[in-house]
DNA sequence: CCACAGTCGTTCGGTACCTAACAACATATT
DNA sequence: AATATGTTGTTAGGTACCGAACGACTGTGG
């Protein structure tokens, strides 16, 4: 029945998932907005605060996002004058990323809102089930990238 | 240990649904970039094309985005002609989406990219774990909205 | 009947993501 | 050494999201 696969659809594990990251996202938000910062940019903050100067292209992988959009990322730390950027003296094509002393100092000030966010969400539940829903949201990943290697090769 | 915490942080449960939503997002984009539809594009038109003419107010609540996102979205609908907006005849407030006679020729072309989502992701799966993982997600998502609501009380 | 509060859609400014194309630089090949 | 290939970062153009503010409209209380 269609009906029956309509429901399928908006109760999905694959719908939930994406309404634990909306969730997720809507909570970290909130929590730096009064710090006028994305989601992004305090994870940039984070690495370069806590493991100190990192390649510009390292932080890609790290992140796993786009060049491009980290670019445009970085552009908004330097301009806010939170981060420093410059270019290698061996690899000139490659930036090094490190935080300023006012970087330093918002980050002192900042709440963790992962720490907030994985507390409130998963505290008081349950190991063994937290371990299944972990490997069925990781094979369910695996699968669908699999699918995209696929893609781009036909 | 600082490290143990942090290997929590990259493996959690929410982690692997970020990941998810993003191996969703990427499969989905990819079968739509030929039609040069988004993802959010698709789901109006599912929308029409399977109900009918709905306001789009009642859309805002449908699709769990916000009345500015949604206003982009059916602009850009309109300028490509698949979908038609007009005031209603009784509340001019209001706005009535039909989809037109060259949007539902493009509908017929259109493949289900939920459902090749679904398939790969999540054929073959032990439906107990599904079950898990569902009431895993489900949870969790509950505690961190009701966590917003509280947040926006104080 | 009229001022006021609420609703609906739009616009604006901002974040975050993508692809594609490009310039600058580095390295490998001949 | 000169050319080709690969890497890195940036820019441009697009989608999708958000909050805030505004205009147009509706319904209600005085």
């Amino acid at each position: 029945m269609v009906y029956e696969r309509e429901n399928l659809k908006h109760d999905s594990v694959g719908a939930w998932a994406k309404r634990l990251y909306f969730a997720s996202r809507a909570v970290m938000d909130s929590i730096l907005r009064p710090y006028e910062l994305g989601s992004t940019q305090w994870y940039v903050l984070y690495r370069l605060a806590n493991e100190g100067p990192t390649m510009q292209r390292d932080l890609v992988r790290m992140l796993q996002i786009e060049r491009a959009t980290l670019s445009g990322i970085v552009a908004t730390l330097v301009r806010k004058g939170l981060v420093d950027q410059t270019p290698d003296s061996v690899d000139q094509r490659q930036r090094m990323l490190r935080i300023t002393r006012s970087g330093k100092k918002l980050w002192k000030e900042l709440p963790d809102p992962i720490d907030l966010i994985l507390t409130t969400a998963f505290d008081g539940a349950d190991p063994a089930e937290l371990a299944i829903a972990r490997r069925v949201l990781q094979t369910a990943t695996q699968r669908l990238n699999n699918h995209i290697l696929e893609g781009n090769q036909a």
